[in-house]
RNA sequence: GGCCCCUUCGUCUAGCGGUCUAGGACUCCGGCCUUUCACGCCGGCAACACGGGUUCGAGUCCCGUAGGGGUCACCA
């Protein structure tokens, strides 16, 4: 029989990355071994926008390259995938659990069953519901009716022995059936609950593998009771650890981001792609833009193989050794005796050196055009961008080399793309490289004359005026480099000084020296008064 | 609190009784390269939670303790 295994997102209208490396894990077991990966919507819950809150989700999915077999919008043998759209198979499944005395109508009241458990807890003892108000016949249940009370379904667990689960990644984990309750399975409105709906779904789809969060583990025996009743045969279990927080061993929570801004490298992480939004144009709503959340990434140009290779290493590993894998090789590789047991921290840190590496391998053609929506978005370049804007910032991503961790790195670059007269240079460089070296105003006029006439305005060329410059004047490249390169854009740091110049060409370097001498002489009149 | 799970460098991990003076990666710190910023290269700091067993021998097996986490809904 075919492996098939499922992730099952509630359209909440965000994905965690904790849930993708859930669902990367089934996936791989799946497709691995030719079978099918599915994926199913816990919409149970039932709120209005089902479709607008699941677009994020399945836009995820496919721009990570998790695609799934069966599901939504592309619909499947088992159709439907919603459990919105399910609710009678529930239904009937819970009958055939009270046909079979394997659960039953329960007509106590809220308030009566809290005061039994706030009684035990009182008494220090484990609390077990003493089903006074359980009706097993109809005789019952009519008198419970005519006393005006409303009942829910629940499952009759049994109160001795105990529940093993064989879990494919903890081994044989007990549990006593004395302590497990007895769960509410079917509202007092009719529509069921999530365990059993999950078992329901789980065996009308035919799952083989449920690889899921430890989470549910202590859930799985009642799921395990269900299933057995309803006469399933049991998947396999595979519990994986959580996502942990940076920092501590706390489920990740995209609600707690106030609090890992805390985390100095979550904090850079952060900040690195908020000032890619800001530059874009982009709201930073932490509900939305949010490190925990999938979309941050693809936001700001990191490429979904670093971030499905990072989250693979997050609970597994091949040796210890390997780091780098590709789709097929962790196709290949992946094995879920070899997952880790316990929790993983989630590091931004390692994340950005896996985005580095493979932005740094990444084909300077897809680069440009990853980078060429962000330059659009900034109204850096024209929507759609031009010939030859296109060719331009191929010449700059050449000369930036790996100095683009991710596509929104290219906005560092943006001096590059304005008016020479819309040039903003630095405070902090400006005033270190121009207005406190005295020569520096009359060096970058000299200089500027010189690039004026330069025949061959390249990179290797300017390097040999540069040269001249230097030893005519008797001084070292560094008393006049920075300075230039301050001129030309704004900034302290960038690309190669002469491919700089070489990219921005003779006319608009001659400008930006200009601009910045006259913008020089201003201060210092200035700094006079 | 009951139950369940987990515990090797700051972090992700390798280790399945001797080859462990515990390996790799990220970070960090030096150094080299260098016109800046990066990259790259070289080097360095850094861990078996604790206590008992078992054994000739324990990071590796067993039992306790401690710590961390999860779960205990008419949520999913």
């Amino acid at each position: 029989m075919s492996i098939r295994t499922r992730f099952a997102p509630s359209p909440t209208g965000y994905l965690h990355i904790g849930g993708v490396r859930t669902a990367l894990f089934n996936w791989l077991l799946a497709k691995q071994a030719g079978g099918q990966f599915i994926l199913r919507i816990d919409d149970t819950d039932a709120q209005r926008n089902v479709g607008e809150a699941l677009q994020p989700i399945l836009d995820g999915f496919r721009w990570l390259g998790i695609d799934w077999d069966e599901g939504p919008e592309i619909g499947g043998p088992h159709e439907p995938y919603f459990q919105s759209q399910r609710l009678d198979k529930y239904q009937a499944a819970a009958k055939k659990l009270l046909d079979s005395g394997h659960a039953y109508r329960d007509y106590a009241t809220t308030a009566e069953v809290t005061a039994e458990r706030e009684a035990a807890e009182k008494e220090k003892r484990e609390f077990v519901y003493s089903r006074k108000w359980m009706a097993e016949t109809d005789k019952q249940a009519a008198a419970f009716e005519a006393e005006g009370r409303s009942c829910v379904v629940r499952l009759k667990m049994p109160r001795d022995g105990v529940c093993r689960i064989d879990d494919l990644i903890r081994g044989e984990v007990d549990f006593e059936w004395a302590r497990e309750q007895d769960h509410v399975i079917q509202r007092a409105d009719g529509t069921c609950l999530y365990h059993l709906a999950t078992v329901v779904d789980d065996h009308d789809f035919e799952i083989t593998h449920v690889v899921r969060a430890v989470e549910h583990l202590s859930n799985t025996p009642r799921q395990v009771f269900i299933a057995q009743s309803l006469g399933y045969e049991l998947p396999q279990y595979a519990h994986i650890p959580f996502v942990a927080e940076p920092g501590s061993k706390n489920k990740l929570s995209k609600r707690k981001i106030d609090k890992y801004l805390n985390n100095k490298d979550f904090k850079r992480l952060y900040q690195s792609g908020a000032a890619v939004a800001e530059q874009i144009g982009q709201a930073v709503d932490p509900s939305t833009f949010n490190p925990v959340l999938v979309d941050f990434y693809r936001d700001i140009g990191f490429l979904p193989d670093a971030l499905v290779n990072y989250l693979l290493l997050l609970g597994w590993s091949l040796d210890g050794e390997t780091e780098e894998f590709s789709r097929e090789e962790m196709l290949k590789q992946f094995s879920l005796d070899r997952v880790v047991k316990s929790e993983a921290s989630f590091d931004p840190q390692k994340l950005t050196a896996f985005q580095g590496r493979y932005m740094n391998r990444f084909h300077l053609k897809h680069k440009a055009k990853m980078c060429t929506g962000f330059l659009e978005k900034a109204g850096l370049v024209s929507a759609p961008i031009e010939c030859e804007e296109l060719a331009y910032l191929k010449q700059i991503l050449e000369a930036a080399d790996d100095r683009i961790g991710m596509a929104g790195d290219i906005l560092n670059f943006d001096t590059f793309f304005v008016a020479d007269d819309d040039l903003e240079f630095e405070e902090k460089p400006f005033a270190k490289r121009l207005l406190k070296p005295d020569q520096a105003g009359f060096l970058l006029g000299e200089f500027r004359k010189l690039l004026a006439t330069t025949p061959e305005f390249v990179a290797s060329d300017l390097e040999q005026v540069l040269h001249g410059f230097c030893e005519t004047h008797g001084i070292q490249p560094g008393d006049i480099i920075h300075a230039i390169r301050v001129a030309v854009t704004g900034k302290a740091a960038g690309f190669g000084l002469f491919d700089t110049l070489e990219v921005l060409g003779r006319e608009r370097c001659v400008n930006r020296i200009e601009l910045a001498l006259s913008e020089l002489e201003k201060r210092r009149g200035q700094t006079v008064e």
